[in-house]
DNA sequence: TGGTCAACCAAACAAGTGCTTGGTAGGCTA
DNA sequence: TAGCCTACCAAGCACTTGTTTGGTTGACCA
C-alpha cells in the first residue's frame, strides 16, 4: 500500500524485514512484539525500520493481507471446481492444513491477534474474510447434505464452526518437518470428521445419553 | 496467595475487581489491558487497585489457578469414574463445554495468554496442567481403543489435539444464553466425534483419496 | 569525479505503562 | 471518644513504547 512491492523473485531486505517480523508476531504476539524486538532481530536499529515502513501496523497489514488474499483464491478455486462435495470438502480440509504447513505465522497472527486488529478500521477486511470463510464452508457443508453424502441432521453452523476450529487451532502445535507430515494430519482428521472415532457406526438417528 | 480469600460467599471488593479484570483481560487479552483500564471499568483509579493486589500479574495469577484447580478436579472425578470409557469420553466432552459455558473469561484468558504468560516463571503451573490434561485424554483414549469401543487405528496423540481444539477454540464463537445452550453443542459435537458427518461411514480402513 | 539512492545510525520526543507514596474519608469497635 | 481498618485519592516516578529527525555510509552510474 505505501511502497510499492518489487516484481523480481529475489527477496528484497523490506520483504527479509517483514519474515523476521511475521515470525516474532506469530511467537509472541503483535502488541508485545516492540520494533525493537524486530530491529534487534534484522541487526539493525529500530528508527531503521521507518525507511522500509510507515508503521509497525502497516507491517501486519502487508503480512496478513498478503497471505489471506493467497489463501481466499485457493478456496474460491475449490469452490468452483466440479467435483463432488465430498471431494470438496476433503480438498478444502487439505488446503487449510497445507496453509499453515506452508505460512504458519501468518496463521498464526492471524489466529491470535485477529481479535485484537480488527478493532481498527484498517483491519476491516479481517471480518469480510471471517464472513467470506464462512460462506465458503457452509456452502460446501450445505452441497454435502442436499446430496445426501452427508447425514441430513447436521447443524451446519455448528459444523462448520468446528471444523474451523480444529483445523486452524492446529498451528499451535504442527511443527513442519515433526512428527507427522501435513498430509498425514489432514488424513487423520478427515477420517474422524467423516465417519468418526466410534468402532460402531450408528445410523444418524439422535443417540440415546448414557 | 498474598492475602487470604474469605469464606463467605458474599462477593468481597476483591473478588468483585477480579471478576471485572478477567472481562477486560478475556476481551482485549492480558498485556492490552491496562491498569487504568481495569480501574476505569471499577469506578476506582488505577493505583487503588494495589490497595487489592500486588501487582496485575498476581490478578491473573489468581483468576486462572483458581479456575484450572476447579477444572481439573473436575476431570480426575471423570477420569476415576466407574463407567465404560465411551461414557467416560462422553462425559470429559460436557464438561468441558460446561466450563466455557460457566467461565468464559477464564478459558478465554487461558486460550489467549497462556503462550505469553507461560514465558514466567511464576506461570509454570500453566505448562504443567496441560501435560495433565494431555494425560487424561490420553488415557481416556486408549482405554476406549483397548476395550474395543473406538477404532483400533486411531492416532491418540492426533485425536487428542483435534479434540482439545475443537473443545476449547469454542469460546471465541460461544455466547451464553445464544442460539445454542452448550449442552446442545456438546451433543452436537459428540456426534460428529464419534459417528462422523457423512452419512456412509465407511469400514476403518485407509480410504483412498478422490 | 560528481551525483544519486537505498540502507542505516544516533539521538531524541511524547505518550503510555506498571507501580509507589503519603494522605484521607468513613465505618466499626473497644 | 479514641483507635483502627478498609477502601480509596492525588500525584508522581521510572521505564517502555512507537515514531521522528537529521545525518552518514557505501554501492552504482553517467
Amino acid at each position: 500500500m505505501s511502497t510499492e512491492p518489487p516484481m523480481s523473485t529475489a527477496p528484497t531486505r523490506r520483504t527479509e524485514l517483514l519474515g523476521i517480523a511475521a515470525g516474532l508476531f506469530a511467537e509472541k504476539g503483535f502488541k508485545n512484539t516492540t520494533v525493537r524486538d524486530i530491529a534487534e532481530a534484522s541487526g539493525i536499529l529500530s528508527g531503521s525500520l521507518y525507511h522500509h515502513f510507515d508503521s509497525k501496523e502497516s507491517m501486519v497489514d502487508e503480512i496478513l493481507s498478503t497471505f489471506q488474499e493467497e489463501l481466499f483464491a485457493a478456496y474460491d478455486a475449490v469452490l468452483g471446481s466440479d467435483v463432488d462435495a465430498r471431494t470438496k470438502i476433503d480438498r478444502a480440509v487439505r488446503l487449510s492444513f497445507e496453509a499453515i504447513d506452508q505460512h504458519p505465522h501468518e496463521v498464526a497472527i492471524f489466529q491470535n491477534d485477529a481479535g485484537y486488529l480488527g478493532g481498527f478500521e484498517r483491519f476491516g477486511y479481517l471480518a469480510e474474510r471471517n464472513a467470506q470463510s464462512r460462506e465458503v464452508w457452509v456452502s460446501l457443508l450445505t452441497e454435502g447434505v442436499e446430496s445426501g453424502a452427508l447425514r441430513h441432521d447436521l447443524d451446519i453452523e455448528l459444523t462448520y464452526r468446528f471444523i474451523r476450529g480444529t483445523v486452524w487451532v492446529a498451528v499451535k502445535w504442527y511443527r513442519p518437518g515433526g512428527r507427522h507430515s501435513h498430509v498425514e494430519i489432514a488424513d487423520q482428521y478427515l477420517t474422524i470428521l467423516l465417519d468418526g472415532i466410534s468402532t460402531d457406526p450408528q445410523p444418524p438417528s439422535p443417540r440415546e445419553r448414557p
